[in-house]
DNA sequence: CTGAAAGCGCTTACAG
DNA sequence: CTGAAAGCGCTTACAG
């Protein structure tokens, strides 16, 4: 279409088109986006106005090729399906943008192939990676990042740069608050054994329960998966329980168990008080809204993408622990 | 990492490197990836064998450049955060996978910048779009996309091939279902104007309205957002109709509108029945999981890439239609 | 089926 | 600040 725009610019644009046009050299044309401080200015203003009227668009391919950079930053996702990961894409995608990047999204589960075959290939395709894929084995991603710049989010590797959620500080305010509404027999709803998040949450809590009022309680069930249809199915053995105040691994997990406590009479938070995790959109368009512990999704994926770059860089980024928030909404109430 | 395997693969590994340690031209290298069938078998196989000694992953920059071809699709959603999103970008995914093809992922609204700006450097990287995103202005999408092949999903726009969701069967099977259990007093809440599917729900129930037996009578509300707080602050409007029939524009709305309606002491379904559209995560995680109309993501994501398939192969697909599905669950029952 | 060679459209060290 | 030239790693028409 644009190329119509001029009558000189039947063929494709590129810097040789525009040096020709101009009469300039390709090298001066290329600088002028390359580089641009390094050309004249009034010789960088009439590169500009002709890529324009000529309708250039920067060959990425060939760029990347003289570079060896490709402006694209991978983004590994367990399961782009879970509310979770959608707000962290978004933020990493924006993060991106703005460092002119653009982001090739895997979703893990998506293939029927191997995600470590798939892993794999798109490492050789990116300048770096973001992970936030719990399931794939540490051996395996190892092994398939090769030494593609990578930061990791919600999980740690030795070795490997992160940034993750840490919801200590806000389980602990969670329980508090129980406390305070007068629970005293709590019930901790484990997560998938061997996730990272479910190792910290856990211990967070028990922690918690150890400098807790006496006459506090902590009993445990678990490990479940963080979805809705395992916390529908628990609620029989929950009910079984006289815990009042319910912690669970996740919002997901509270969901579901909130769903199957209804379908045996009982109402949350009348009868049981529930907390979640993560504040995913589901736990805002459940009713009542779900008490939970809010994770950090714009600055988790702004700053994976900045370590990615200081990872790209040569730097060596330690390990950045950004804390959750609580907050109270209406599944929590006082004990019955 | 890989590249220590061999004591020889000191260098990067490329076909030449592949052809030098085998002692034949690198067009045969070449030709054992790009067109395999090209080559004789044994020596494909060793090529194979060696190549994977010394590690090497094909350049996709180099490719590109060379062909033209990008490997890339990009894909533009409105929103990634809304839930109607990632299973289509999945399905997108898996498919592109099996194709040997990236997504690049571009969500309209995460960019500080203009859309358009951003679409229109898309274009250039990729071999062809995706484009879910009901906003962008028609003559701006034209633009940017440019002679990009394109596929639209859930629009359409004259000279674009599409692939659409079209809910009208189901949504009269939706409002037959609502009369069986007695219902007379429909309402309706209209989406967002000026969106492709909105317009056609709308025009649906108003055809089912013209045919539904005369006791029935259909009232309307709206437009509204898509989103849960508009669905729950219209609630009291909604609790002021006589209405007991409530047929939302899509899950969000419906899910806004018990919420708010359960704040007003009106139960759903006891008091009212209410059903959504697109069957999105949120509509099985709510309690009781919501009557809606499913969406064919699966199927929607994978014509999608098969006809961009075909655009890029140089034909003109047409615009398909696939059917949603009525599906009954927990907040409609018999009319109070 | 295989090889030699040109070309894809950039970037950048080097020289000026 | 600018230009000439080599190089990035593939693909493919052409000749054999």
């Amino acid at each position: 279409m644009s190329r119509r725009r001029t009558g000189a610019a039947r063929v494709k644009a590129t810097i040789y088109s525009i040096a020709k046009e101009l009469g300039i050299s390709a090298s001066t044309v290329s600088r002028a986006f390359s580089r641009p401080d390094m050309v004249n200015n009034e010789v960088r203003e009439r590169i500009l106005a002709t890529a324009d009227a000529q309708g250039f668009e920067l060959n990425r391919a060939a760029r990347g090729l003289a570079t060896g950079r490709t402006g694209l930053v991978g983004v590994v996702v367990l399961d782009i399906t879970n509310p979770f990961f959608p707000p962290l894409v978004r933020a990493i995608e924006h993060a991106a943008n703005e460092a002119d990047a653009s982001v090739l999204l895997l979703d893990a589960e998506s293939g029927g192939r191997d995600a470590t075959e798939q892993l794999k290939r798109l490492s050789s395709q990116v300048d770096g990676l973001i992970v936030a894929s719990p399931r794939i084995p540490t051996n395996a991603l190892k092994e398939a990042i090769g030494n593609t710049p990578t930061v990791l989010v919600n999980r740690t590797i030795s070795g490997l740069p992160s940034v993750v959620c840490d919801n200590t500080a806000a389980l602990r305010q969670a329980a508090d608050h129980l406390v305070q509404l007068g629970h005293q027999k709590f019930l901790l709803l484990r997560g998938p054994s061997g996730s990272w998040a479910a190792t910290r949450r856990t211990a967070a809590v028990r922690d918690w329960a150890k400098t807790a009022p006496d006459d506090v309680e902590l009993a445990e069930l678990g490990p479940f998966e963080a979805a809705f249809e395992t916390g529908q199915e628990a609620a029989q053995r929950i009910a079984d329980t006289d815990a009042t105040a319910i912690i669970a691994f996740d919002d997901f997990l509270a969901c579901g168990v909130i769903g199957g406590l209804a379908d045996l009479g009982i109402s949350v938070p009348h009868d049981r008080s529930v907390v979640g995790c993560d504040d995913v959109l589901l736990a805002r368009t459940v009713t009542p809204q779900l008490t939970t512990v809010t994770a950090p999704f714009d600055d988790l994926g702004r700053r994976a993408v900045a370590m990615l770059t200081d990872v790209t860089r040569g730097e060596t980024p330690g390990d950045l622990k950004l804390p959750g928030s609580f907050v109270a909404r209406g599944t929590t109430a006082d004990a019955a």
